[in-house]
DNA sequence: ATATTTGACTAACGAACGTTAGTTATTTTA
DNA sequence: TAAAATAACTAACGTTCGTTAGTCAAATAT
């Protein structure tokens, strides 16, 4: 049994996320987070700024997750519909493996105040664009049918961001799993093949 | 122009709605609230009994309508197919004619204490299992192919839970627009017909 | 070995919070 | 018309909040 030794500016941030996730950030006082980790609620400012910052770290730490993640795919020479599928998998990789963190992402980082608030919008914009490109690359070369791309990216972004409340991490579905299924269901619907 | 009447406890609710949506339930104060009404704070304890009695009536009025809406469908006999695209159309315009209240039931809720949470939660799984058992005889009918049923639902809810982001009062995409198009993509997928 | 940095502590600040009590003018009911 | 209910107000309560200041022992660097 490997001991995991990690420091404490860490696991501040892995009680904060938890925290963060399950009771809300406003909700979620600095004096919980310290009684969680075992200090006093001063402490925690030998190691964040402020709460925002906890905040700050958590959010943009899993911006550049998501970032990096398709990276390697953005580069290769895939159709349309693969890239898709391939960075969908990406996506909810990087959801399972950070589960409180991505709730926090996803629900929490209206909270930030400028900024930081600015900053974080223009990101997650910037990653939504890669996505539609790629739609939009499928309907060129007519790999898929024409639906209202806004549309369609918003159905699979809602898909996959809700994913950190369907997976259990020792639950049936892996996220292989997760993400092939929901990449079928968008890209074959429901309808019968014949 | 008709002037439109209404009493203070629903401006209240309206006004609160508002707030807890765009800035959460935890960062809304009682203050914040009557101020945007023009009263004190103190005179809102007038018409509601506690902060949560006001989210406990946005989330079970919320639930309320939603069950209320899809009543009709389930007594007709239309097939899997039809009944499940009418049921994501009624979910669907009860949210965008309720987009405040209805972020509010989708993400605030969690805040409400036992025993109303307890209550909150089985009201929300009753409703949900409604349009599992809809999938589920799509699936013995033969009318949609066999995929993971609690996948499909999840991603058919998580795409509609999240239409009060995309549909703007005055803008391009109607209610029926997107329950539209979300059914179409859900049914049919992305694949050519060809 | 000495100096410096780190990371914990206690104590406390001012502000904001949800809520209650008590009062009063207006409106509705009997 | 008198009585009762309604809905606003001011003032204040006890609590909790994020954060700062100041202290001190242990770990690290010189």
């Amino acid at each position: 049994m490997a001991e995991i030794i990690i420091d404490r500016k860490q696991q501040i941030q892995l009680v904060a996320q938890n925290l963060f996730r399950t009771k809300g950030y406003g909700a979620s006082s600095m004096r919980d987070i310290a009684k969680e980790v075992g200090i006093e609620a001063a402490s925690l400012y030998n190691h964040f700024s402020s709460k925002e910052d906890l905040l700050k770290e958590i959010c943009f730490g899993m911006a550049n997750h998501f970032f990096t993640s398709i990276e390697p795919i953005e580069k290769k020479k895939f159709s349309a519909k693969q890239k898709l599928e391939k960075m969908i998998e990406c996506h909810v990789a990087v959801i399972v493996s950070n589960i409180d963190a991505s709730s926090v992402f996803f629900h929490e980082w209206k909270h930030l105040k400028e900024p930081f608030l600015g900053e974080f919008k223009s990101l997650r914009n910037k990653y939504e664009k890669k996505f539609i490109q790629i739609i939009n690359e499928g309907f060129e070369q007519k790999l898929f049918r024409k639906v209202d791309v806004k549309i369609v990216s918003f159905t699979i972004f809602s898909a996959l961001n809700a994913t950190y409340d369907l997976y259990k991490p020792n639950g049936k579905l892996s996220a292989k799993d997760i993400s092939k299924n929901i990449s079928d269901i968008i890209i074959n619907g429901l309808k019968p093949t014949n």
